[in-house]
DNA sequence: CTGAAAGCGCTTACAG
DNA sequence: CTGAAAGCGCTTACAG
């Protein structure tokens, strides 16, 4: 055999074999019509022969195809700044593949308002993306969306949150339950005999509370597993407004004499903080979340640790699996937790989200 | 302006606006001589203005380059055939990168000859790779080696076992503490009352203990933290045969009749099961890893529980994530713990290694 | 239904 | 010191 045939390979070699050309190769490749059975069958029995792996980077390279991958998490809130985090980890991801043709098309959603999040899906949908990023913040309206994409066959990453049982590419964050029991275990070490916690759970809706109750189960389940027997009042608080919290609290603090340190099982605890200093209780203060607010009642004393699960990386590391997933088809860790961080007056400085 | 100059990206449009040719940009770009200081300096300034990112995938693609990735582990041992599995992973990986003119080299080390390693580790060297893959076994010497990586540039990996302050790319593994931790647990779970426990480190290098007493430490500080009173009876095997186990464990039992449960550090638990076996002694056995050997003692019912920690997973991990940051430039996380798995006679079937 | 050519954004010889 | 051309392994129009 002439040397020259020997040193072919990919779709050339697989072209010169069936004696077809290249574009007859790609054809049969992506399945695109235009080929009759015969050469069909004739070029996917040398394919396999040759187990032919295509180059991915080529493909890449050559394809004018740009690949959408969408976004879907909610607008920052007045209330918090927290999702400007992730927004930033989306951007930072995109600036470094925009250059291979992805484009991310962003959509968020009110965090208050269902219907926003329902219209938002719809929305994403039309624009049939490659891939999507999603925070499940609505958990019904999240199954629904992502058995739509199932059905069509997108791929789909949760951040923030994870629905189980469903059929993502991955979950990147927080594991709820440890970060719960992690937070439980600081408590062990800070409070003493009979000195009672009070946990608050501040959101409008019931579905959120879904996520902040795992927090919570992990919390207690710690003391059961050491069995240490403490006193945890708990509230719910539905309205997150200074009023009614300074209200809700003044009334649980009045009746529990006993609650040293309170636990506020989301970034709202700024919040909280605020109503104790203009009650003038001097509690220890734990919540969640590196945002502005929370890192400045942190420094004043207000806050005494925040726990944080760098809210940015977890964007970039959705996008960027995507990436992976859909241009490269690498396989994906289907859990990825970050790291639990507790951060405070002394460290928050060298923090990065 | 003519819209055809507008469109230009990449080095052709760097190559217009200096007006010299993409050659010279490609030469300015890589710090290549042959550029007059005048033109080296116009361009540079032109590519900083840009801000111009290259195309990784098509400088791969280009470039006829290739790229060497050394590995260095353990030879699979006559003791146990653990090894082999980390070697599986490699060439999973090899297999998926080589059409990207990625070559993985091999280099092997005898786990119980020091110098085997050291020469190994030159022979590495020799060949200046572009990324390592390394089992840190010796931990002087790996000190060592990778000093001389340090400034060559070259960037590493470990897997299976870690060295701190070490300027590592990545440590891809158990976090051999947790795993020490997550025993303990199980312990508290089986044992009742006054039953004690033997904790086995069977190793012919004292610097292989140092990962071993990792383990044991948290296993120790798991009754500890949890304020159980546990009698953990230690002993340490230098000589891996048969015999010399056999007279040990005979000993410490003769001397600890409240002992019903022995748990090894290592892989080496299967040798532990078949004293056990020899001696009639119906212990709770618990031990590491997805051996052969160990396998077929659990389905014997003469292993109760292996832990294991995906060592196939660990060194596909590695070589993909020196890869990533070799070609893409990605960055890459320094910690990547793998899950810790409880293999039992029940669930080993369905073990993905 | 099929092929030949151009081009993706780079790198690599080669020629001057 | 510099440029023009070929080529990496693919995809994409276009022509027939």
């Amino acid at each position: 055999m002439p040397k020259k045939e020997e040193q072919l390979s990919g779709v050339k070699e697989i072209a010169m074999r069936a004696n077809v050309s290249i574009g007859t190769v790609d054809r049969v490749l992506h399945n695109r019509n235009g080929v009759s059975p015969k050469t069909r069958e004739k070029v996917k029995a040398i394919i396999k022969e040759l187990d032919y792996q295509p180059n991915l980077l080529a493909r890449r390279l050559a394809s004018k195809k740009v690949i959408h991958i969408a976004t879907l998490i909610p607008l920052v809130s007045k209330d918090t700044s927290y999702w400007s985090l992730p927004l930033q980890g989306i951007m930072r991801a995109e600036e470094e593949i925009k250059r291979y043709n992805i484009e991310v098309d962003k959509y968020f959603f009110d965090q208050d308002d269902k219907d926003s999040f329902v219209s938002q899906t719809r929305k994403t949908l039309r624009k049939k993306p490659d891939g999507v990023l999603l925070s499940p913040d609505f958990i019904e309206e999240s199954v629904a969306f992502t058995n739509k994409c199932n059905q069509l066959g997108i791929p789909y990453v949760f951040i923030d949150s994870d629905i189980e049982a469903q059929n993502r590419l991955s979950y990147i964050g927080p594991d709820l339950y440890d970060s719960g029991y992690l937070v439980a275990n600081l408590v062990s070490y800070v409070l003493r005999g009979r000195e009672a916690v009070l946990v608050l759970n501040i959101s409008q809706r019931t579905y959120k509370h879904h996520h902040l109750l795992k927090k919570e189960e992990g919390f207690r389940n710690y003391f059961k597993d050491n069995a240490i027997r403490k006193k945890i009042e708990k509230i719910d608080i539905r309205k997150g407004d200074n009023l009614s919290i300074e209200k809700e609290i003044t009334s649980v603090l009045s009746r529990n004499k006993d609650i040293r340190l309170v636990f506020v099982t989301n970034s709202r605890v700024f919040i909280v903080a605020k109503c104790l200093k203009k009650l003038k209780k001097k509690l220890i203060l734990i919540g969640f979340d590196f945002i502005e607010e929370n890192i400045k009642a942190l420094t004043e004393g207000d806050i005494d640790f925040l726990i944080c699960q760098k809210p940015g990386e977890q964007a970039y590391k959705g996008i960027m699996s995507l990436y992976q997933h859909i241009v490269l088809n690498r396989q994906v860790d289907r859990m990825q937790f970050m790291p639990i961080d507790i951060i405070t007056k002394e460290n928050y400085q060298f923090y990065k989200n």
